[in-house]
DNA sequence: CTAAATTACCCTAAA
DNA sequence: GGTAATTTAG
C-alpha cells in the first residue's frame, strides 16, 4: 500500500490504530494532517463505512481540504464522511433534532453583536447600571458558564461563578442570564454556545437520540484537540462511549484560545478517562529550517508544564531569524513591503509565499496601505471580515427574519431600514406589549391594528409587516437566491446602495452584490455545499444556517496568490514560505490583557510559538519605536519574548545595530541592551514652550484667539470639516495663515 | 420621526 | 482612529 510508505515510523503505528481509544502528539509541521488523512483512508481500507466517521476540524476548510484529498486517493464514497468544525456539526443535528428541544428547525443563530445588543437591552430593562453591566463583560460571563455547560440554574446554584459575581460588583449577572437564556429561546435562537450547550442537552434528554449518533458515528476524529473546551469534551466523550474509538490530536504547546473556555485539563482528563490510551508523538519536523525549530523549541522552553517532547528537524540550518528595529509603525510597514520586493526579486519568492502575521486585527491598516502603495497584491483574512460588514449583515437580518420572524435582533435591527417611519418609540412600545402578553415581537407587528397606535404608525408597520409576510410565503416555493434578490429591492436597501455614489458607497454596493452572487453559488451548487456535503434543498434557512458559521479562512474566493494578512490566530495550522511577526512590543505581543496572570503570558508565549513555527523557510520578527493607538502616539518597549531568545541566532537590523558598542565587552545578553530602552525623542516638533498645557478645542469658533505651541498667537478665520477632522485655519501673527487639523493640534484659548 | 452632531467606548484573539 | 450609541436640532 503506496500511502503508508510516505509516513515515517511514529506516522506509520499511528496511521495503522483501528480500534480503541488514541492521542497524537503533534509538533508543528510534523505531518499531522497527512495523518489524519491517511488513517481515515486505512479506516476505509479495513472495511470500515465512510458514513461511521466523525471528523472534527479547527475549520471548515481544513474539512473541506482533507475530504477532497481522502476521495482523491480513496475514491467518492469518501463523501459520506461526516465532518466539520464543532460548531457546524452540532447546527447541523440541531437543526434536524432541535424541535424536540422546542427550537424551530430554522433556528437563527446569533453572533456576538447579536448576543450583546440583547443584553444590552436586557440590562437596560431591568434597570441596572450599565457601567457595571458592560455587554461584553456580561457576555463573557455567560458564555464562560456555557462552556462549562452550565445552565442558567446551575450557575446560579453555582458557589464559585456567583462570588465571582459578587466580589467584581456584578451579583445580577445570573439574574441576566436567565432573561438572556429566556429571550434567546423565545426568538428561536441559538448563540454561538448554545450550539454546544444545547448539544449537550439533547444528547442528556433524549437517549434515542443519542443511541443512534453513538451507532452512527463509531469512529470519532478530533484535530487540535488542546483548543476544545469543556462542552465540546463532554459531547464527544459521550458520543463515543460505547465503541471508545476516540482519537484525538494536538499539542498543549500550542493551545491559544483559552480565553474561550479551552482547557488543557481536556488532554490530562483525556488519559484518565480512557486508560488504555495508546500515545504517539509526532517530534520530527518537516516544515522548517534548524534555525526556525530552534527558535521555537527556545521559546517555548521557558513555559512551565509542558508536556514532554522534542522537536527536530533534518531540515537545512536555513538563514538566521531576523529582527528589524522601526522608527514607526509605517517604518515597520514600508520595511516589511520592501523587504518582500527585494525577496521577490533576489530569489523569486512569489506573493503567495508571504505571510505577514499581528497580534491584533488593528495593525493591519498600515501594512495594508504600504503594500497598496507598492501595488503588492494583499488578502487580509479575519477583522472585519465581509460577514461583519454593515450593508451584509442588514441583507442577512433581512433574510433571517423572513425565515424566523421571531429573531427578534435581527427584526430590530431592520424594522427602521431604510427609515420607514417606525422609529424608536414605536419600538419600545411594541416591546412592552411583547413581554407583558409573552408574545413575540414580531408577533406584536404583524397584529398592529390591534393595539392603540395612530394610524400614521399602524400604516407603516402594516407595510412592512406586509411585506415580510410576501416573503414568508415564498419559503416553500422559492429558493434562497429568488427570495434575497427580491427583498433587496423590495426593503429598498438595494435601490439606497445603488444611490450612494460616493467611494465607501460603491464599495459597499459591491459587497452587497458579491453576498447575491454568493446566495446564487450555494443555491446552484450541484448537491455539494462548502463543507463537501450533500446539500439537502435550496432553502434559505439552509444558507443562513451554513453562513452563519463561516469564517473568514473558510472563504475560498479569497486570493490564493497573495500576501497573506492574519492575525496568529488565524495563522494557526497554515505555514508559509516566510512569516513576518510584526508589533513584537511589550503591551501588543505579549498583549497588554494578558499581563496580569501567569497563565495569561504562557499562552501569548505559545502564541509566538505557533507564529513562528508557521514559517519554513525564513522567519522575520520586527517591531517599533512608536505606534499609534487609539488614535494618540505611544511609545513601546520591546517585547519580552525577544529578550529571551539567544542573540546568537538572530541577526538585527535598524538602528540597534551599533558597531561601536560602548559598555559590555562579555558578549552581550541581549544585542538590543548596547542601546538603552530610553524613550526616543520624536526629532520634527520644536517645543517652543515646555509648560504648554492645551485646551480643549472642540468648542472652538471662528474669531477665537488662539495660541498654538509652535505658531505662537493667531485668529481662528474658518471652519470646516466635522468631528473628528475638523480643520481650523488660523491666522498668526508670525507665520500668517494655517491650515490646523484640531484633533492633533496643542492650541490654548485665549479668553 | 429623521438626520446630523456629539459623545462614549473601544483594541485581544473567534466560532 | 473607527464605530456605535446618544443627544440635539429641525
Amino acid at each position: 500500500m503506496s500511502y503508508l510508505d510516505e509516513l515515517n515510523e511514529i506516522q506509520r503505528q499511528a496511521v495503522e490504530h483501528i480500534e480503541g481509544p488514541l492521542m497524537i502528539i503533534a509538533g508543528p509541521g510534523s505531518g499531522k494532517t497527512r495523518v489524519l488523512t491517511y488513517r481515515i483512508i486505512h479506516l476505509m481500507n479495513q472495511g470500515v463505512d465512510p458514513f461511521n466517521i466523525l471528523s472534527l476540524t479547527f475549520t471548515n476548510k481544513a474539512a473541506r481540504e482533507m475530504k477532497k484529498r481522502i476521495e482523491e486517493i480513496a475514491g467518492p464514497e469518501a463523501r459520506n464522511l461526516y465532518t466539520g468544525t464543532f460548531h457546524s456539526v452540532f447546527a447541523r443535528l440541531l437543526r434536524y433534532h432541535g424541535t424536540k428541544l422546542g427550537y424551530p428547525s430554522n433556528f437563527s443563530i446569533y453572533d456576538t453583536q447579536d448576543s450583546r445588543s440583547l443584553i444590552r437591552n436586557i440590562v437596560k430593562e431591568m434597570g441596572l447600571n450599565d457601567k457595571f453591566y458592560k455587554p461584553s463583560v456580561v457576555h463573557g460571563r455567560i458564555s464562560k458558564a456555557k462552556n462549562q455547560l452550565l445552565t442558567p440554574q446551575q450557575y446560579a446554584a453555582n458557589m464559585n461563578m456567583v462570588t465571582e459575581d459578587e466580589t467584581s460588583s456584578r451579583p445580577q449577572i445570573k439574574e441576566i442570564y436567565k432573561h438572556y437564556a429566556r429571550r434567546c429561546f423565545q426568538s428561536g435562537a441559538m448563540d454561538f454556545d448554545d450550539l454546544l450547550l444545547k448539544m449537550y442537552e439533547l444528547l442528556s434528554k433524549f437517549p434515542e437520540v443519542l443511541h443512534q449518533l453513538q451507532h452512527q458515528f463509531k469512529y470519532v476524529m478530533i484535530d487540535e484537540f488542546q483548543d476544545t473546551n469543556t462542552a465540546q469534551y463532554e459531547i464527544v466523550r459521550k458520543i463515543s462511549a460505547v465503541h471508545q474509538n476516540i482519537g484525538i490530536v494536538g499539542d498543549d504547546a500550542q493551545s491559544i484560545y483559552a480565553f474561550r473556555g479551552a482547557t488543557i485539563k481536556n488532554i490530562l482528563n483525556f488519559e484518565m478517562d480512557y486508560p488504555d490510551l495508546k500515545i504517539y508523538k509526532l517530534e520530527q519536523n518537516y516544515r522548517s529550517t534548524k534555525n526556525i525549530v530552534k527558535i521555537a523549541n527556545d521559546i517555548i522552553k521557558r513555559n512551565s508544564g509542558q508536556l514532554d517532547k522534542t522537536i527536530w528537524t533534518d531540515n537545512i540550518e536555513g538563514p538566521k531569524i531576523r529582527v528589524y528595529r522601526n522608527a514607526s509603525e509605517n517604518d515597520e510597514a514600508k520595511n516589511v513591503a520592501n523587504n518582500i520586493q527585494e525577496e521577490q526579486v533576489r530569489n523569486h519568492y512569489k506573493n503567495r509565499d508571504f505571510a505577514i502575521l499581528y497580534r491584533t486585527n488593528a495593525q493591519s491598516r498600515a501594512i495594508e496601505d504600504a503594500l497598496r502603495m507598492r501595488n503588492i497584491p494583499y488578502t487580509v483574512y479575519g477583522g472585519t471580515s465581509f460577514y461583519q460588514r454593515k450593508e451584509v449583515k442588514d441583507i442577512l437580518a433581512y433574510l433571517r427574519v423572513i425565515s424566523n420572524p421571531k429573531d427578534e435582533e435581527a427584526l430590530r435591527r431592520i424594522v427602521n431600514l431604510p427609515t420607514r417611519g417606525i422609529g424608536n418609540t414605536t419600538i419600545q412600545k411594541c416591546t412592552i406589549i411583547a413581554n407583558e402578553s409573552e408574545i413575540s415581537l414580531w408577533n406584536v407587528l404583524d397584529n398592529i391594528q390591534l393595539h392603540q397606535f395612530n394610524s400614521r404608525v399602524i400604516n407603516a408597520v402594516a407595510g412592512f409587516t406586509t411585506m415580510i409576510n410576501s416573503f414568508i410565503n415564498m419559503l416553500d416555493t422559492k429558493d434562497a437566491y429568488s427570495i434575497a434578490a427580491g427583498i433587496a429591492k423590495e426593503s429598498g436597501l438595494q435601490p439606497q446602495l445603488y444611490d450612494d455614489k460616493t467611494v465607501e458607497g460603491l464599495s459597499r454596493y459591491e459587497n452587497f452584490q458579491e453576498l447575491l452572487n454568493s446566495i446564487k453559488a450555494f443555491v446552484e451548487a450541484d448537491e455539494v455545499d462548502t463543507l463537501g456535503t450533500m446539500v439537502p434543498d435550496k432553502q434559505l434557512g439552509t444558507y443562513l444556517q451554513q453562513v452563519s458559521l463561516l469564517t473568514d479562512s473558510d472563504d475560498n474566493k479569497k486570493k490564493d496568490e497573495a500576501v497573506k494578512l492574519m492575525t496568529v490566530h488565524a495563522a494557526k495550522g497554515l505555514e508559509f514560505p516566510i512569516v513576518y511577526i510584526v508589533g513584537m512590543e511589550e503591551e501588543l505581543f505579549p498583549s497588554r490583557m494578558s499581563l496580569g496572570e501567569r497563565d495569561g503570558i504562557e499562552e501569548e508565549r505559545r502564541l509566538f510559538y505557533v507564529a513562528s513555527t508557521r514559517a519554513e523557510k525564513k522567519l522575520i520578527l520586527s517591531y517599533s519605536k512608536c505606534r499609534i493607538r487609539f488614535g494618540k502616539l505611544i511609545y513601546p518597549e520591546r517585547s519580552r519574548f525577544l529578550d529571551e531568545l539567544n542573540p546568537f541566532d538572530l541577526e538585527i537590523i535598524g538602528e540597534a545595530k551599533k558597531k561601536t558598542a560602548p559598555r559590555k565587552t562579555t558578549a552581550p545578553s541581549n544585542l538590543f541592551s548596547q542601546r538603552s530602552r530610553r524613550k526616543p525623542t520624536p526629532s520634527k516638533p520644536v517645543i517652543a514652550d515646555p509648560n504648554f498645557k492645551p485646551d480643549d478645542t472642540s468648542k472652538l469658533v471662528v474669531g477665537q484667539q488662539v495660541k498654538h505651541q509652535r505658531f505662537g498667537v493667531g485668529t481662528v478665520n474658518e471652519m470646516e470639516g466635522n468631528q473628528p477632522n475638523k480643520i481650523a485655519t488660523i491666522s498668526f501673527e508670525d507665520v500668517g495663515d494655517k491650515r490646523i487639523l484640531l484633533k492633533f493640534a496643542k492650541l490654548q484659548i485665549i479668553a
